[in-house]
DNA sequence: CTGAAAGCGCTTACAG
DNA sequence: CTGAAAGCGCTTACAG
């Protein structure tokens, strides 16, 4: 048998209060007397005493005050990446900093989430954030029926009713597209994702768009799984044709930055000399001074901050509308692209 | 008033049985007619009952059960390590698969981790796993005396009662200088921690203990917060002085790629030609062809998965005695380094 | 195997 | 401002 811990019961005996005197203590708003407050607060110093959320919670239940269980469940995925991985921190510090907690679900695939959604319910969550995964229709409907806010970031589902904190990734696909026309390159190719990857097949979309309208041909596509060594095999596959592409535009960095290592350090081909490489994100290592990667930034800081005021806008307002923002991508341009058009360009 | 979330009685008046004979439906080891329970579960998957788990922790609270809470704090700092980022993931799904939950909480300095597990505690967490920064003494005595089991991973207090999982970081810089020494370098420099990171000292210890020993004089250090950046500068520190190192130690990877970043694209040299260098952990981006770092490698999955079979074990013998489990690196040999002596080596 | 009942540690109307 | 009491949604002795 445990020991039993410390309860308000404690508290209220040692200050001479009672039981109730001790829960207002601890409750802003509470009406108490301010020196039956701090007696209180002393008393509970001196055991160590601090309230049991979950027993707190348990009580509030009733109310249906908006923080119920001060829990936000977070489900994550695509580790392998350095701008999620980076992400989950940052998200962590702005949860904490409104006053929640953060309980952690890693999942492998989409398929997952569902019943990961479950078990965070059951712990009963006030709130949730899916970072860079989707929820199926009827587990979006069994949110909205238990009042669970949903925020889905970096992606979103069309038709679906679920707030989401996304940038515009089509968008991003015809600026870095744009960019690598505008310089005078003919030989674009395209290292995409897997098609069930919604963000990434729009950065692909956008890119497809952008040389049809600006009537250029595709020169040849791949595809990566947004992994270093899937982008470097491709850059392998890519640069061992008879003919190679002067351009190459990468729907994520950790991707462009295995075609850059394979060509560069595999193939002994230059950049920008051989060809122009773009990619998707701005990662840290991006700006290395060895990679100096082109890419399309995405506001980052700004989308988790959103993320999280529009989960908490919805936690207080569970009848509010869903919000979908969109954030333009901005284009760094680094040496990994040829600046101005080459004189074999005004050759043609 | 927001709508009242079915409960285990909403189930009971369905199956028509007590609430009692709905929550045995859902205790695994309760004493319960097998078909009674199947109706129960029957009903409950009909309303879409699923059991509070916030409620049950407080009922088996009084009985001090194992799994109070279900949930594990974990205490997470230096994210801007791809290492640790990863290793979030790893713990999230290694806890997920014991059937406990991740309390996340981030914080920047060691100074934050009391509070922040005092804010765990209130969530009566059955245990904490602390990465990669450390408690106080004083905190450690309240989380024994409230009997909540503690792992400090990738670091560990001397003389603290603490279960910790670590590598042997000394015995690790003694490897790497080792290998630095062996292949006949005799200018090492060294790119060291500040000194109030435990871990990244010990890998610096066992450096200078080695070198002592084998009579080869330290060249330089320089000193890095374990960021690329960091490592950059101390690079071009290192390579702006009138003499320049043979070899290069760096206590983190990370710092290391900034050593080779600003001396192989910002001022032209070598690796390994003109000098040797030398990261620790093995993180992904070392083995990138263009990296190709050698490094001291953590048994980062095995390291995982003791500190939460540690920390488990713990939770379920409160009184078993603290836990010190030490890792040997491994040297991982990659072109970054020099092979075998050089010919000058042989002139002396 | 089953139900009635106590209790987990709180919060908050309710009545002073 | 304060205390007694009900209730949050469960689990588990206890008595059948």
């Amino acid at each position: 048998m445990r020991k039993r811990s410390i309860t308000s019961y404690d508290v209220a005996k040692a200050a001479g209060v009672s039981q109730s005197a001790v829960s207002r203590a601890f409750s802003p708003n509470a009406s108490i007397a301010k020196a039956t407050r701090e007696r209180v607060l002393e008393a509970a110093k001196e055991l160590g005493y601090q309230p049991n959320a979950i027993a707190r919670s348990m009580s509030s239940a009733r109310i249906g005050a908006q923080q119920k269980t001060g829990l936000i469940g977070v489900i994550f995925t695509r580790f392998e990446d350095p701008f999620f991985a980076r992400m989950v921190a940052d998200l962590s510090r702005s949860v904490q900093a409104c006053g929640w907690q953060m309980l952690l679900f890693t999942v492998d695939t989409h398929s997952e989430v569902d019943s990961a959604l479950n078990t965070l319910m059951q712990y009963k969550i006030d709130g949730a954030i899916i970072m860079s995964t989707i929820l199926s229709d009827q587990m979006a409907q069994t949110c909205r029926a238990r009042e669970i806010p949903v925020v889905l970031f970096n992606q979103s589902v069309e038709g679906l009713d679920v707030n989401s904190v996304q940038i515009d990734n089509r968008g991003g696909g015809r600026l870095a597209t744009e960019c690598l026309v505008e310089t005078g390159h003919d030989r674009i190719a395209v290292v995409g994702g897997e098609t069930g990857d919604a963000t990434l097949m729009a950065r692909e979309t956008g890119f497809v768009e952008y040389l049809l309208e600006a009537g250029v041909e595709l020169f040849i596509r791949e595809e990566g799984n947004f992994t270093f060594s899937s982008g470097r095999e491709a850059g392998l596959r890519l640069f061992s044709r008879r003919e190679s592409p002067d351009a190459v535009f990468c729907v994520s960095d950790v991707m462009a930055l295995g075609v850059l290592h394979a060509a560069r350090f595999e193939l002994g081909l230059q950049v920008p000399q051989d060809f122009s490489l773009l990619g998707f994100e701005d990662i840290p290592a991006a700006e290395w001074p060895g990679h100096s990667l082109s890419t399309i930034r995405q506001p980052t800081r700004r989308m988790i901050r959103d993320a999280v005021n529009i989960l908490v806008d919805n936690m207080q307002d569970l009848d509010s509308s869903p919000r979908r923002e969109r954030y333009k991508g901005t284009l760094i341009l680094r040496e990994s692209c040829r600046k101005r058009n080459l004189p074999e360009a005004t050759q043609r």
